[in-house]
DNA sequence: CGGCGCATTGAGGGCGGTCAATTGGTGTGG
DNA sequence: CCACACCAATTGACCGCCCTCAATGCGCCG
């Protein structure tokens, strides 16, 4: 059940069958959600961290004059919330993008884990971690590149977190992420984000997308117009995946 | 000479003596750095992170056009790289902005601190996950708020933060970066950044703005203008244990 | 005094926003 | 099997925030 997330550790280091246990014993709730559904609301005090297993999720905020931010999306073997374990009142919320399937994992074991697996408790350090060097790069995006270069962006990084949990087939992944959401990850409007996919994207040849898989057709294009280089997710090279 | 970082970990929760010593003496090297100069380097694989003892100092990336991003600007009290204990290769560079105090902790401390003392592991792990709250306020002004809106809220995020390691005196505080890095920080140009000072901050009477010294003037109304919520910097202390 | 870095201001333009209408795919009830 | 509802994608018209280029203070220091 939780292949994911090991396939995921393992781009830290080894994971070792005491660790998987210690992992798979600790994934006790497990539930779906429907597209919008919460997952975690802001403001709550969870007293579980959250894993992805299957579909899309992601942390998003509300504003005070109706827009939304998307901060954060999230695929199998991710973590949504880790930092609820030292942060406990969210400052955000989380929800199902896709429908998907959750498991949580209490934060009591998460303690015990730092206490009793210091490696384990490092490898889950560095989700923490990787997962900020993710909002790094979404920073610089929103601030210093064009609505293309972001996206283009965004479908390379997605491309490569993807291929880490194997769920890339010749060169397409499921991205069952509408446009509108698309514009609240990146602060653009649904209508600019479909003007960008539909005239400059998609008649360079760089990608086909329909209602919910997206194929990179020129993937050297689309790093370039992107700037892409995937240090950043700190795995190894999309070559040796 | 940690005084501020334990000002800000009390944040988070006690520390005791042995962990204040543990930290004490970890703190090896102790550089000073001129504004501009680089602290840590894009691509290096640094064996130690840094704490900020006096000054500031921010996480930057230059794209191929030129243009640069800042991803975070660090105060007295803060790790610029705690990040770096996990991930190894820094995937940005960290540079002085006004002239600076940094000590370097090195990796393997804290390897040991993870590993014997277990709950000032924690605290520092707070550390990381507070800092991606701070990310994730950042994305929100970048992505949906407007320029005056965005440069509000920093104000204010710097206001909170600085008061935690009490260098807020009379709603004032040192502000030594430039328009230029402002600009970088939240994908404006200087020009606009000025403009924004110019005719609308400081003409509305919210603050007070001279070389690199800050007063805020209004701050219920610099905080509304802003949306500032302060609950994502996690300032109450939370944890029984 | 001259150089330099930073702040400030003006003019003009473009990227991306808003508002609004239309198309198209999918599911559901009649 | 069709009518209808609904949601997402698409397209058009217009606009404004913020950008670029460029020039002008202005304070500090050698």
């Amino acid at each position: 059940m939780i292949e994911k997330l090991i396939l995921s550790l393992q781009k830290y280091g080894p994971v070792s069958d005491e660790e998987r246990r210690v992992l798979e014993q600790g994934a006790s709730q497990v539930r779906d959600y429907a597209p919008h559904e919460d997952i975690v609301r802001e403001g709550e005090c969870p007293a579980e961290s959250c894993l992805v297993l299957e579909g899309y999720a992601g942390r998003y905020k509300l504003l005070a004059q109706g827009t939304r931010q998307i901060m954060a999306l999230h695929i199998p073997g991710d973590f949504c919330d880790l930092h609820s374990f030292v942060l406990k009142r969210m400052d955000h919320g989380i929800a199902a993008i896709s429908p998907c399937k959750i498991a949580r994992f209490p934060h009591a074991l998460i303690k015990e884990i730092t206490e009793h697996h210091p490696r384990l408790g490092r490898a889950l350090w560095w989700v923490v971690a990787t997962d900020g060097a993710v909002m790094r790069e979404w920073m610089i995006s929103m601030g210093r590149r064009s609505a293309r270069e972001q996206i283009a962006h965004l479908l390379c990084e997605l491309f490569f977190r993807l291929q880490t949990v194997k769920l890339v087939q010749d060169d397409s992944y499921e991205l069952p992420v509408t446009q509108a959401e698309l514009g609240d990850a990146f602060g653009l409007s649904t209508v600019h984000v479909n003007r960008v996919l539909q005239d400059e994207l998609r008649p360079a040849g760089l990608i086909t997308l329909t209602r919910n898989r997206l194929t990179v057709n020129d993937w050297e294009g689309l790093a370039a117009l992107g700037e892409f280089d995937p240090t950043y997710l700190h795995q190894a090279p999309r070559e040796a995946a």
